[in-house]
DNA sequence: CGGTGGATCTTCT
DNA sequence: GAAGATCCACCGA
């Protein structure tokens, strides 16, 4: 295991109530260049979100393209909750609800509190495998459909603003449609993401 | 290190 | 019946 040499943004305030519902009540896009710095933990598992996507009603590669389905209903609801589905029948993918049927994809976190937990989910020693990908992360956090449509602001949630980072934008991974718009962001230079951005 | 194929199953056509 | 917002093992360089 590797030593993590970033400094913890201790302190950050837990985002709450309607200062919560504001910051998901906007677009997407913004939304998820926002979140990069920020900090999720689930269950005190969790860390610094270092990688985001952006999806929206208006993009064919979103879930929410089509319209509401029994899958996607979470959603059409409120910003501010999760949205949690199947990926590939193995993994599940952990979103946040935005302004009107969008989404951000978490799709990586730099690990900073419950460790030794999500070592244990994961099966895998090696520190930087342990969230770098939207995959891995639900599974060391203990993410699974029985929260899906949660409220960010409730237990076991806790998100915390953190102060501004650089932050990088490139194409979306894994996609067949609407790949072109640079929708995906990072936390610049961080060793936490799924793939090195170019 | 980069590319490839299999796993696995829900969802929508 | 096919595709899919992924991961991992394995191959070759």
């Amino acid at each position: 295991m590797t030593p993590n040499d970033q400094p913890l943004s201790i302190g950050s305030p837990p985002l709450t109530g309607p200062a919560l519902a504001a910051f998901f009540s906007r677009d997407a896009v913004v939304v998820a260049s926002d979140l990069i710095g920020s900090r999720l933990t689930i269950a005190g598992a969790g860390g610094r979100i270092v990688e985001t996507e952006a999806y929206r009603p208006d993009d064919e590669a979103s879930h929410s393209f089509r319209g509401p389905t029994a899958r996607n209903a979470a959603m059409f609801g409120p910003a501010g909750r999760v949205y949690i589905y199947r990926s590939y029948g193995i993994h599940w993918c952990l979103n946040f609800v935005c302004k009107a049927a969008s989404a951000v994809l978490i799709r990586a976190l730099e690990p900073e509190s419950g460790i030794e937990d999500m070592i244990r989910r994961r099966g895998v020693a090696n520190f930087i495998d342990l969230c770098n990908g939207p995959g891995k992360l639900t599974q060391a956090l203990g993410v699974d459909i029985s929260l899906n449509g949660l409220a960010l602001d409730a237990a076991p949630f806790e998100i915390g603003m953190a102060e501004p980072v650089p932050v990088v934008a490139g194409k979306r991974i894994g996609i067949t449609k609407n790949v072109e718009p640079l929708w995906r962001f990072g936390a610049v230079g961080s060793r936490f993401v799924s793939r090195r951005f170019p």
